[in-house]
Parts: C-alpha cells; sequence; structure tokens
DNA sequence: TCGCCAAAAATAACACCGTTGCGATACGCT
DNA sequence: AGCGTATCGCAACGGTGTTATTTTTGGCGA
C-alpha cells in the first residue's frame, strides 16, 4: 500500500483542543473549520477524514463536555438527607456549567445549529444523571418524597436547575438579580416541594 | 426630493409574516436574508433598509413573540390560591411554547446566533411576567408563601417551567417519558416547595 | 535500486450565507 | 420639461461548510 497516515490520534486531540478553546472564548458562531485548521496548522480536510463533518466534530465536543460534567456529579458528596443531596447536586450541576458556558450551550441547549448528537452521545449523556436519579429513588423508596414516579421527580429537579442555570447564562435574568445569593434558596425549595406531608394537611388525595 | 419608498409597512408586515413561517417550518436555520426577499419578491436590501440588518428583523420577531406570550399569560384566569394559579399559569407557559417552539427558542434560548433583543425588546419581555410576580408577592404578603425576596421565587418558577419546556423542545428528555402527564404533578411540587409549613413538619430551619 | 501505484492530504472549486458599494431608476420640484 | 436626489436592486466581497480534483508520498514488486 501507500503512504501511513498522518492524520492520527495527536492531530485529532489537538483539533479538539483547539476547538474548545474557540468555542469557549468567542462562542459557537466563533468555530469555524477554516479557522480551526489553519490555528492546527493543517487543512480543513482532516478534519473530514478525523470526524466526518462539523457537527460530527462538535459530537465529539458534547461527548467530552458530558465526561466531564458526569465526573462532577459522580464525585459530589452525598450525605443521605435527600434535600441536602439535591442542593449539593444541584450545586455541582451549576458550578459545571459555569466552567464553561460555551460547552455548557453544546450540551444542553443547542447552540450549535445543525447539531444533534448521536445515539451513544445521548446514551452517556443520561448516564450522568444517574447520582440524581439515585437520590430520588432512595427518598421515594424511604417515603421520604412523594410516591411518584421516580423519572417524575428526576426530570423535575434537573429542569429546574437547568432552567435557571441556562436563564443565567443566556442573560435572561435581570441584571440585578443575584442569582448565587438566590440559588440554594430555590434548590432547596423545589427539593422541599417533592417531600412527603409529614402527619398533617388536609388528608390523602 | 425623489421617489418616494416602496418599501413600506405593508412590505414589512409581510416579511415579518414570512420570516416566521420560514423559521416555524425549519427552524431559524433557515432563515435566510436572501430565500426570505425571493420568498417575498423583492430583494435583500429590503430587509435593510426596512429593519437593518439580520440581527434586527429577529429583533421584531422576538418582540412579536412576547407580545402574544404575553396575552397568553395576561388573560389566564385566577383562583387566588397561589399553588393553583402558578400551576395555571405554568400551563399557559407550556402552551405558548408548543404553539411556536422555533418562536419559543428565539425568545427564551438564544438559538439565533448573532442576536441578542434591544433594550426595549427586553423590557417588553420582562413585563409578560407580571402575572407571575403578581400572585408570588400576593402569596408572600398573605403569608401563604415562605418570606423571600419575591423574585427569589419568580425567578425559581420562571426557571422550572422554562427548563422543563426547554429540556422538551431541545429533545433532551428520553423519549418514553411522558411530559403532558407529568407536567402538572411537577408543576404543582415545584409550587408547593415555596408553601410555608403550616403547623407540623420537623420545625422552622 | 528503480519505478509504479494506490492511498492520503492539500488545494481549489462550489453553493450558500450576511452585508455593502454602486449604478440605474423614477418621482417631486423648479 | 428637465434636473436632482432619494430610493432601490444588482452585483460584488469576504466568509462559511462541503466536495471534487490534483498533488504528494511512501511501500512493494520487478
Amino acid at each position: 500500500m501507500a503512504r501511513p497516515r498522518t492524520h492520527d490520534e495527536a492531530l485529532r486531540l489537538k483539533l479538539l483542543d483547539r476547538a474548545g478553546e474557540l468555542i469557549a472564548a468567542d462562542g459557537p458562531k466563533a468555530l469555524s473549520l477554516r479557522k480551526l485548521a489553519a490555528d492546527a496548522g493543517t487543512s480543513t480536510t482532516a478534519v473530514y477524514s478525523l470526524f466526518g463533518s462539523k457537527p460530527d466534530l462538535v459530537n465529539a465536543l458534547y461527548t467530552e463536555g458530558f465526561r466531564r460534567f458526569g465526573a462532577r456529579m459522580a464525585g459530589t458528596a452525598l450525605t443521605g438527607d435527600p434535600v441536602e443531596d439535591l442542593v449539593a447536586l444541584g450545586s455541582a450541576y451549576r458550578a459545571s456549567a459555569l466552567a464553561d458556558p460555551n460547552l455548557y450551550g453544546i450540551m444542553f441547549t443547542r447552540s450549535v445549529p445543525g447539531f444533534e448528537p448521536n445515539e451513544d452521545a445521548e446514551k452517556l449523556a443520561r448516564k450522568t444523571l444517574e447520582p440524581l436519579e439515585a437520590v430520588i429513588r432512595r427518598a421515594i423508596a424511604d417515603g421520604v418524597f412523594l410516591d411518584v414516579p421516580p423519572e417524575t421527580v428526576a426530570v423535575g429537579c434537573w429542569a429546574f436547575v437547568h432552567g435557571l442555570v441556562s436563564l443565567e447564562l443566556t442573560g435572561n435574568l435581570p441584571e440585578e438579580f443575584d442569582v448565587t445569593g438566590s440559588y440554594e434558596t430555590a434548590l432547596r425549595a423545589n427539593a422541599s416541594g417533592w417531600l412527603r406531608p409529614q402527619i398533617s394537611r388536609n388528608g390523602p388525595s
């Protein structure tokens, strides 16, 4: 045969790394294959032979983002108190988003127009919410949380933190609103909403 | 002077209308000034003389979107029970989003890369949350909700519905998850989290 | 050892985008 | 009537993602 490939794994990582920097610095709009290739000292063709297309490149970023995100979530110390644990996981979630807002945009808000994650990437993404689901299943089994489908609670908690974080990142919140100060209060209130009423209240529905 | 302008209000409305259709049909990526102008039987210059630029055109769509959204919110029938009212407003919010998902993307998730709403548009957007804030202020004043800053509760409620809706619209939720079925349950749980503990429960924090 | 051949990479072309400079146009005023 | 000018639309510019074409390059057989 002929001419062994020089578009190897090292170049792949370099491109991925540089693409992450470009997006982190100036947003997804600033990620151009031509600029990326020039920065990495190669040609646009390299991106196509290594990744296939621009969406496929973004898919790799998406996957890497969820790898880091999953590590943060799985590494969160838990206490056994469901409300406190949901607050802790929610804080880790926000910290992860603030660490690289533009990457968060790729992962959760489809900020790159043409891109949709492939099946593998989606499966990985789904798995990162495991710690959240575990806390909730436990709380329901212990009778601390309302007896509703765990997925309902999980999606509810996820939606809440995702909503807060994405409103914050997209600049939809009023300037004067102190997110950091309110975040934990709101997290705790949301988690408390799933608590089973102890003894009192009007009675079971 | 010379040559009265033919790029009048009628054309402006026609372009706006067609732009809304293009986005609603194929997403923000499909909104091209060239295609838009061709569809409306004019040239791209018309868009520039009428709107200024593509972001400015999108700003007009943004404004129109919030006009409709504001009408839905303000038109929601309220009962006086804060939890029920928050559920009702949350349902109206989702209905509005599902009515035109891509417009929702423009309004709340910055789905058009270069676009940022101008000051007037943002002010209008802020005003549409008035009904929500009114319910919350009332509930706190009446001692039904926790005595925390109303903005904290408002942002929390907003974030919750926004999170739920945007996760749904971006396809981040698992296929098998029944959003419609869980939505009200989750809404009610979230609203309940802000209730002041009645008598029972472990005790004040 | 030389030359050939196929695989890989880079260059250049294509179709499209938002934006803008400039020439053609067509009305209102003198 | 004819001039001036505000308005309009064509065409060009620099950019994008993608693809076809050409060039390079190294391994293998003669």
